[in-house]
DNA sequence: ATGGCCTTGGTACAAGGA
């Protein structure tokens, strides 16, 4: 089964390549984020035409998650249980008794901002959260824009982004920590070609030029390791007209 | 050519993203 995930930038802009991405990759689970929708505007209907059940956590402007899946998902949770946030950043449901976390870390803006406080504060709070998650449900993947580039080699220009936000050893820090909690980087898993992102700027023809950031990322439980049979990203979308500066991830489970 | 965007709310342009 493939398990996906996708930071669409707007759901309202993005949602028809949404739909058709579904339609050509139909895939068990996709995760959203910044959907930037409130609850009573989340086109469930469109999504259930389409074949999928969803379940969505919103709010206006700003990040928005959604889990969307083939068969209802189960125990869905919205946020870190426990943490006080007014932002929708998580969403989290069982599928084909796989335990699916779908999250959209603060992006933090810049190294001497609150914004990157809060990010630490969070990312400190969803570890916690994802250790137990892990015990109660060794089958878990853990997905979604995580907002960090684990390594040099997931940058264009480490040198320029020494230190930058997205980049700094805090950060780098905290999804060690989330991979000490016994989760695995499934794109890690396989030979991957170099020069791999999964944002790429707006601005700066980064795309043509290939200079973009892997941000976006699968987590797969020690349970699951052995059955992730290919992670990809894909970067057809980001050639659409009007694309999310973001590709979508997969990862495909032989269960 | 060393700079180049996109989205939202709201109706001008500021703020946020990464």
């Amino acid at each position: 089964m493939k398990l996906a995930t996708w930071n669409v930038n707007s759901l309202g802009v993005r949602l028809p390549q949404v739909l058709a991405w579904l339609a050509l990759h139909q895939p068990e689970a996709l995760c959203l984020q910044e959907t930037k929708l409130t609850d009573d505007k989340f086109p469930h209907a469109e999504f259930s035409a389409a074949g999928y059940a969803a379940q969505w956590f919103g709010q206006k402007t700003y990040n928005g998650v959604a889990l969307l899946t083939r068969a209802p998902a189960s125990d869905v949770l919205k946020n870190i249980p426990g943490l006080d946030d007014p932002q929708a950043r998580v969403i989290a449901g069982t599928v084909q008794g796989v335990r699916v976390i779908g999250a959209y870390v603060p992006n933090g803006q810049s190294v001497d901002s609150d914004k990157f406080v809060y990010k630490l504060r969070w990312l400190d709070a969803l570890r916690a959260w994802v250790a137990q998650q892990v015990t109660l449900h060794p089958r878990l993947v853990l997905v979604g824009d995580f907002n960090i580039a684990p390594e040099d080699r997931d940058v264009f220009d480490p040198v320029a982004w020494a230190g930058q936000v997205l980049c700094t050893p805090q950060e780098r820090a905290h999804f060690q920590g989330l991979i000490d909690t016994g989760l695995h980087d499934a794109f890690r898993l396989f030979e991957q070609p170099a020069k791999s992102w999964s944002w790429w700027d707006y601005r700066m023809l980064a795309f043509r030029k290939n200079q973009g950031l892997r941000i976006d990322h699968i987590l797969v439980s020690d349970a699951l390791r052995a059955s992730v049979a290919s992670c990809v990203i894909d970067k057809l979308p980001r050639k659409n007209e009007r694309p999310s500066d973001h590709a979508p991830v997969w990862v495909e489970l032989t269960l």
